[in-house]
DNA sequence: CTAAAGTTGTGAAATATTGCACAGCGTGAT
DNA sequence: ATCACGCTGTGCAATATTTCACAACTTTAG
């Protein structure tokens, strides 16, 4: 229905999804407005790129008193969010895929991860951090079962690319991949990788180059 | 000694990081060498931003015989390395600090976590992963100690600046977040924070956008 | 020896992203 | 009522980053 503008950047998305959850912060604190110059130092960017970004999502700012929390928050979820709650499958819960289980178990009201399998028969329908694992053979039925477009992929770097062909194959729409492997895929379908080895070897040669100061994802 | 070069971007930092764990996978797999084609398809770009990356460690390509391997992995490694190797700390070891020793634990030549640091008693003095667990309060004195510039930081979102500062009043000179919150500082600390919730819910977002595909770090 | 094919290094164009600066407006003080 | 102040929305400039495109060079084939 609204004429949707053409593309917001993957950064916009980023910020925006760092502010919804400062905002809530903000919320539980008995706050009721903002600045943007405050929101601007969560993402350590400028004020102006802060309203900027609440420009994309419709802009709700009023003169000299800032922005309203709880109508940014519901402007930013109605542009982040879909309607329904949405289901995660995680792949591969070994060390990593746990701790990611535990750390995404939160409260989240806008996804959740209802899925894990693994290669492993052992894990195979045991419950692990309160979801059941699968195994990988289920992967294309339950991921149509559940409804589930996007995928943890947490294996290691030398099935990365296997499981997610198989992921790709199965109708995943995003994957967000934390192995250290880059997945290609001529689809639309959407990938991205934390590399937390790049991200570490990053620091550790600036921490040498102690010149600049830094921001985020 | 070396004129150096004024400054190597973030991003080409990271690719780099990445160029040389596949370089060092090709070496294993018996090839010597490589076209920058091929090194692009490892982080969705194009041959020329490898070549343009390749640069900056001062070029070693040959026309129409690629790089040599061993070669390049020798430049880079010049470049992101230290002379010795860097000694890293580990702050929270909860569900998420453990993975993370788990996960750098391989055969790293050029980093290693060598102490962990939990503000949980119970966890002091124990040996977690391999690494000895100290107690936060012997952080300002083991850095030094230790010799560590680096830290990884995996505690809770609320205790995150907290112990930032503390971090940085200890002299460590960058940190990788992975808690959801920005770290101020301004000093020359870099900080470089993962926000694996802002991942997700942008690839979330993008699963109903198919439109794009898409890179990584 | 010559030509064809394929690759590197890089200037220059094209994009993407960020920051500046100011008009316009609401608020509170006088 | 008026004015000073502070903040938003945004055109425009400044940067940063990526891609294009092509000259120069190597190798291979004939």
């Amino acid at each position: 229905m609204s004429k949707n503008q053409k593309k917001i950047s993957e950064k916009t998305i980023e910020r925006l999804s760092a502010y919804r959850r400062y905002l809530k912060d903000l919320l539980k604190k008995g706050k009721d407005r903002v600045y943007s110059h405050e929101l601007s130092q969560i993402v350590s960017g400028t004020a102006a790129q802060v309203r900027r970004d609440l420009m994309e999502v419709g802009c709700n700012g009023c003169s000299s008193k800032g922005y309203e929390i709880s109508l940014l928050i519901e402007e930013i979820s109605k542009l982040l969010d879909c309607s329904d709650k949405q289901n995660i499958a995680l792949i591969g819960v070994g060390n990593l895929g746990r701790a990611l289980l535990g750390y995404f178990s939160g409260s989240r009201d806008n996804f959740d991860i209802v899925a894990a399998f693994d290669s492993d028969p052992g894990k195979s329908g045991r419950i692990i951090c309160g979801r059941r694992c699968y195994d990988m053979e289920q992967l294309p039925a339950m991921l149509g079962e559940l409804k589930i477009n996007t995928a943890i992929l947490a294996v290691p770097a030398e099935s990365a690319e296997k499981v997610a062909q198989t992921l790709i194959e199965s109708g995943i729409k995003a994957i967000l991949n934390f192995a250290p492997r880059h997945i290609t895929t001529g689809s639309g379908v959407f990938i991205e990788t934390l590399d937390m080895t790049s991200a570490l070897e990053k620091a550790i040669y600036f921490s040498r180059k102690n010149t600049q100061q830094r921001k985020s994802t």
